[in-house]
RNA sequence: GUGGGUGUAGCUCAAUUGGUUAGAGUGCUGGACUGUGGAUCCGGAGGUUGGCGGUUCGACCCCGCUCACCCACCCCA
């Protein structure tokens, strides 16, 4: 029997014209900004793969059974940290580079919070500078395409490792422990204070600890006093930190976004391992199941990890396009397209549906998306196809037309139709249709 | 992977304490209407009631197993 694999979707064409339409408007505005493409293979090596997200990510990330060592790409980040390993020489930097396809991961899928195994993302990243200019001209991309998309009331959330380190520091936590008190301390929002000083306590961490540390984060106003406040505790590194923030928020604010679309969060801490720096996603306050639609960082150690000759840094970030299409469905933002066709040219008889065909011709050579009903059924069928795919036009050419080279031009949305010279016709239908 | 819930037509749902041939709306399709759709009327197709087994004279209904989906945990875009 025919069935899908949990977490896979088949796209039929009403969302894939959405898929197709806003992945367009993301890579327009990648490209704006200068960034180019590049596309990596499906199938990685696991050594590839193994050891950058975490050891919990490690067992989400699919295997092949046709040989040894083989898994499907797990993000679009690492494939890229490899790229740059492997090209270096060929790509001079700043190297800014966006990517758009499929990864997978064999986690529990849950459509209606936008989870699924297999999703497509659009990174982009910006190779070879350590100046927070490039932080912020990656999250300045982030907001830029969120609103493009008309999702209006995102919020990005920003913090850093650095900051984070040092406050697991400064508790008295192993730095071994490090990545697992992060990944306690991200679920704040999900499951509360109280559940996460319980999960700490349940993985064995001291008492003297989990109090330190709560009393550095748990401050109730998450924002820029607090940043403030975080400055004077003394360590290095959240000093360190704290100045960083300050400055890719500067340079944010000259490319034109304000502080009132960000968000300081002290607790949000990201699952990947290879973060080094500024850490952000962005969220939608409406829906808050829903997860982040947009997120990444500063990885300045990751590149190394594969070329061995020293640091590279680097920084970027995902736009979750099945996330963003999830949220979209969630507050109903779809326009109700079923085609691409605009002008159904209906065949009245098998004699002349020669005029049919070099009409519905000149109607594409003036780029007008045109389609010509194949058989010459009863015009009812016609003109309920064209109904069906919400096909805004149509035009017919019967016998007493075809003599004068007239057409009739119905509007289906008003069911308003007039007889008029076919020019005429494809006059009338570039105008409204290019006006739209 | 662990726990909870749900499975009836393509979709949304009915079906008396376990009782004869499982219905309706919607959608699909043909016609009324051989130069006109979204309205109306008439007809048609579509089901092993998720699957297998058990209890019973008799199971959509009860029991066991299994599968799928949904919710929670884990994890993230």
């Amino acid at each position: 029997m025919a069935r899908l694999y949990r977490g896979m979707r088949d796209f039929l064409p009403r969302q894939m014209i959405s898929r197709e339409e806003i992945q367009e408007k993301i890579r327009k505005i990648f490209r704006r900004w200068g960034y180019v493409p590049i596309e990596t293979p499906a199938i990685e090596l696991l050594d590839t793969l193994h050891g950058k997200y975490g050891s919990d990510a490690d067992k989400l990330i699919y295997k092949l059974e046709h040989s040894d060592g083989l898994g499907l790409r797990y993000d679009l980040t690492v494939p890229l940290a490899r790229v740059i390993a492997l090209y270096d020489q060929q790509l001079p930097k700043p190297f800014r580079r966006y990517q758009i396809q499929p990864v997978w991961r064999a986690e529990r899928a849950q459509k209606q919070k936008g989870r699924f195994r297999e999703f497509v993302q659009c990174d982009v990243d910006i190779i070879g500078t350590e100046s927070p200019i490039a932080d912020a001209e990656i999250l300045a991309i982030s907001a830029e395409i969120l609103t493009d998309l008309g999702l209006r009331d995102f919020k990005i959330l920003i913090n850093h490792r650095q900051i984070l380190r040092g406050l697991v520091h400064i508790s008295g936590f192993a730095s071994d422990d490090e990545f697992s008190v992060l990944r306690s301390i991200d679920k704040w929002d999900k499951i509360g204070k109280d559940g996460v000083r319980e999960e700490l306590a349940k993985k064995g961490f001291e008492r003297k600890s989990i109090d330190k540390i709560f009393e550095l984060i748990s401050v109730d106003d998450t924002n820029w006093n607090l940043l403030s406040d975080m400055s004077k505790i003394g360590d290095e590194r959240v000093k360190a930190g704290v100045d960083n923030i300050r400055r890719i928020l500067e340079y944010l604010a000259s490319l034109g976004f304000g502080q009132d679309i960000v968000e300081f969060s002290p607790r949000m801490a990201r699952g990947l391992d290879y973060y080094t720096g500024a850490i952000f996603e962005t969220i939608l306050p409406e829906l808050p199941d829903m997860g982040s639609l947009t997120g990444g960082g500063r990885y300045d150690e990751l590149i190394g990890l594969f070329s061995g000759k020293g640091k590279i840094p680097a920084c970027g970030t995902t736009i979750g396009l099945d996330r963003i299409l999830s949220a979209m469905e969630e507050l109903k933002m779809f326009p109700d397209s079923h085609t691409y066709t605009k002008v159904l040219v209906a065949q009245f008889s098998a004699q002349l549906s020669s005029s049919a065909l070099i009409f519905s011709q000149k109607l594409r050579s003036v780029n007008i998306p045109t389609e010509m009903f194949p058989e010459p059924k009863k015009l009812a069928k016609q003109f309920a196809y064209a109904n069906k795919w919400n096909i805004p036009f149509v035009v017919l050419i019967g016998e007493d037309e075809a003599k004068q080279e007239l057409c009739v031009l119905k509007d289906m949305k008003t069911g308003r139709q007039r007889t008029v010279s076919q020019n005429q016709a494809i006059r009338i239908l570039a105008e409204t249709l290019n006006s739209k």
